[in-house]
DNA sequence: GCTTGACCCTGTCGCAACGTCAACGTCTTC
DNA sequence: GAAGACGTTGACGTTGCGACAGGGTCAAGC
């Protein structure tokens, strides 16, 4: 028998022969006088049993174990443990599809800021349409990211202090207000008049447990959150980046806005 | 922001960061004057949106794309493709642990010719242990092939067939006589005159629609098995290795029982 | 001023299981 | 003697990074 032949008898590719000679899996036969390689039964049924293995999802370097140890034994072990393997694969595209099919039937969550969780989704929905206002969108895109990066145990705290925030139409409305007011600020030095009035408006938008000193971690990546030292300012890390994304009288309302709010928590 | 922040933020490693640069995923940002890169909120949004794609299971190629068309109209097509793609995948990795666990439950579905159906397990070990007798280990291993190779319609066949020339004690006491007188030809040459008994005794093992003539196909990856010609004999191919691997007496034994029971047949 | 350690840079190889040329020899057949 | 189907070795491409190698840069402590 030669390659061709050998291939054809088990259904695989005369590549794919020589790649598992080259493997170790099967081999070498003798050779004809032209270099051809001549093929007995004896080949035929090894190569169909390395294909029964791979077929099963063995790598070839457990099928060359497996083949080495000449025996069905350990094959069960091998067997046992390919089981677990794909069995978390199985769950990993569960999950997947899960997710997959929840953005598919929701309206809304895929628009521009990239693919988002149902519930957050909704939340963006009572808000119209925000195309308008570059802070508005910002916002939604920080919330996105926040929601994606954030550990799934302060995610659910998060969508609370939103739902809290964004409940009733009047908060919607005052959402709006203060983004407008703050999409005025995008060419305002810090010392701006209207800072002050954006910054009251804000404050009144800003639900409990989304401020920095405490609740959900405005910070991801940051881990186990320990306190980012005093006055953290606008130095380095996520936060920097966040106020330098910021005109600055957009960023002095926002810092006034939010220290407001904790003044008004601490009462 | 320098690349390590932003890896942390999103969770990823700084590699990655580079490696989407490098793929266009993520644009590169500007760089300070010793060459660091310098990252903005931008990036880290962008970033974000990236991971969010890649994790529900898109390739980077698909995930560049979606980001390029700047819609989210499309990304909804892409991820109907994918989900369909996820579908089969889990379907395939389904089916192999179906068949994991009917080998790791089957009791001696294991053993050296490889994993064998739990149907050809069950009539292996109708025939006890037949580790002294090359002939009848050959002959397992020959089955185990032809079973993993047939087409699936002819396997039922094949099975039937077995289990017809199998199915009594009798027919099993044959079986072993005949790979008993066949063993003992593994020296002989073609005019030994042990062949013909072995010959008559083989042919009363010989299930119908286990000849070559008819029934299954005994050449496996023939495909569509149009006859191969007249007095295809030992030339080449998997038959001609088939017999290539006996000694010339077993071959002629064979040779002489398939007549016989052909012979049988036609009366 | 020097070391140490934590960062950053570019560039290359490795991984799994082959597919896909390339460039060439060989066998058969008309 | 030329075509066409086969065989040979060898090398690159695929996917999403991890793991080096072989360097700079920067802050802190001696």
């Amino acid at each position: 028998m030669r390659i061709g032949e050998l291939a054809d008898a088990v259904g695989v590719t005369t590549r794919t022969v020589r790649h598992y000679h080259h493997q170790g899996l099967l081999p070498e036969p003798e050779r004809l006088a032209n270099g051809y390689r001549t093929y007995t039964l004896r080949h035929v049924v090894v190569l169909a049993r390395i294909r029964r293995l791979t077929e099963l999802g063995l790598g070839l370097a457990e099928v060359r174990d497996v083949l080495a140890d000449e025996a069905g034994k350990d094959l069960a072990e091998v067997l046992e443990e390919l089981d677990v393997d794909l069995a978390r694969q199985e769950a990993a595209i569960r999950e997947r599809r899960a997710r997959l099919r929840a953005l598919l039937e929701t309206e809304g969550a895929l628009p521009p800021e990239g693919p988002v969780s149902a519930e957050l989704a909704e939340l963006f929905a009572g808000m119209g349409d925000v195309s308008g206002s570059p802070m508005a969108v910002r916002d939604r895109e920080m919330l996105a990211l926040l929601e994606s990066t954030v550990a799934p145990e302060e995610r659910e705290g998060l969508l609370a202090a939103l739902r809290d925030g964004l409940g009733s139409p009047e908060a919607v409305a005052r959402a709006h207000r203060a983004y407008a007011l703050l999409d005025e600020l995008a060419d305002a030095g810090a010392d701006d008049p209207r800072v002050a009035r954006a910054a009251r408006v804000l404050a009144g938008c800003l639900p409990e447990g989304l401020l920095p000193e405490e609740g959900v971690v405005l910070d991801p990546g940051s881990g186990s959150g320990s306190g980012s030292g005093p006055g953290s300012g606008s130095g380095s890390g996520f936060l920097g980046a966040l106020y330098a994304d910021f005109a600055p009288g957009q960023a002095e309302a926002i810092r006034q806005a939010m220290e407001i709010a904790s003044r008004g928590r601490r009462s």
